[in-house]
DNA sequence: GCGTGCCAAATTGTATACAAAATCTCTATT
DNA sequence: AATAGAGATTTTGTATACAATTTGGCACGC
């Protein structure tokens, strides 16, 4: 069963994806790193050139990326990428902040003694890439954490829904660049959020974690406001 | 069968959708009506005739399916309907119960003087239909009573992710049939989170209503996890 | 000078032909 | 008889050609 006839080496050929599929993820690339700025038009053969296929599995790579709200698609008129809109990622924040407290309470739940230790590792790292001042090694370590907590959680569903909004808020979060003020607060909500965890009080962590979550989003919609309005100053300048 | 080809009569006095748009509505109908049952294979081809559309829009179509998991796609060998898998309702059960809570919450912060009254106008319709006993109708007035709470927090991202979850757990409930006992509750549960509805009180109603949703899973989960015991049974004998 | 209607260019939507992968079937061998 | 393997068949993945729609520009009329 495990033992391929064939096989000739053991690096190359595991499994080729469709390309529909590493149009996906390129795509998908592509816009949370910034190449493909909010509110850019799409076009597809531009794209088609670029990526190196054709329409047909581009087109489908769109269809997947607009259900996961990272592009809009207007009948006849095209895609383009989705906007970072204030209003809508705060409507994204609300529901992040209900995503996170059930988050907590299920992995308090069900997640193993060996998720904890994890957990308490990533911590570990967290604290220190932040005493380092290591800001991009952080937030890296940061999304790592809730990840996994979302996955301690053992709940599909809910792992679907929050990786798709969490992305969304990557996007803002690249926009607004918020202060070591609010870098210092962070970590120490994460210091009481992971008490909670570590004595498995799970009413407690999901509020501290809801809490955590509500302080960020005030921090970067601020912050995105602010860089909006003055973006809509220097384009009437 | 009523969409001819070469059809060039006007259809509508507004331009009617793209072929890809009208076919996702018309398989979702499929699936969620339960022509299309949970588990059978969907052959593109065959569905293409079915439909009057060639394989490129079909496919497109299936790929806003997956993405609502109302379909899986399984690379280079087909899309099958998504299973009912009481497994996975009830982790939709879980995340609902959350999204009903922040719905409620954010309804009675959000919700106009107006969509509070046509709130009633619906309680009101669904008490008519259940001591007249229409089942059936009754349970569209309950949809729509919860898509209108919904509708009333104001939140786009809770309400596209609401409505696709709602959709998977109305194929569940179309399998899962509960008993008189159950719907007597289940009104005087309604009657309870409309009253905190009716006075604003956020915190109360969003509770109710995460009780309702709650109890609505534990029957739901019951029937279904019944029926799928017998269908195994079945199976076996 | 400005608005309106129409034509041309570009872009998206759809169909179809072809390539690649998986599944099935039948045969040959142990 | 059971099984492995090689072809045949079916089904999916991709490219490309063509149709339909939008958009931009230009001439014409007011």
């Amino acid at each position: 069963m495990d033992t391929p006839k064939t096989a000739k080496a053991a690096t190359g050929p595991i499994r080729r994806a469709t390309l529909q599929h590493s149009a996906v993820a390129e795509l998908r690339a592509m816009i949370l790193e910034g190449e493909l700025p909010p509110g850019s038009r799409v076009p597809e053969v531009q794209l088609c050139e670029q990526l190196g296929v054709s329409r047909t599995p581009l087109r489908e790579a769109l269809r997947v990326l607009a259900a996961e709200g990272l592009v809009e698609l207007r009948p006849h008129r095209g895609a383009v990428v989705t906007p970072v809109d204030p209003t809508d990622i705060a409507a994204i924040f609300q529901v992040m902040e209900a995503l996170e407290t059930l988050a907590a309470t299920l992995a308090c739940r069900n997640g193993t003694e060996a998720e904890f230790i994890e957990l308490d590792r990533l911590h570990d790292q967290l604290m220190a890439q932040h005493k380092a001042g290591e800001r991009a090694a952080y937030s890296m370590t940061n999304r790592r954490i809730h990840a996994w907590i979302v996955a301690m959680a053992r709940n599909p569903a809910l792992e679907t829904t929050y990786s798709g909004f969490a992305a969304q808020i990557l996007r803002a979060r690249s926009l607004a660049n918020y202060d070591a003020d609010r870098w210092q607060e962070s970590v120490d909500e994460h210091d009481g959020f992971m008490a909670a965890l570590r004595s498995r009080d799970a009413a407690t962590a999901g509020a501290l974690l809801a809490e955590h979550s509500r302080r960020t989003a005030d921090a970067v919609l601020r912050s995105l406001r602010q860089r909006m309005g003055k973006a809509a100053a220097a384009e009437v300048g």
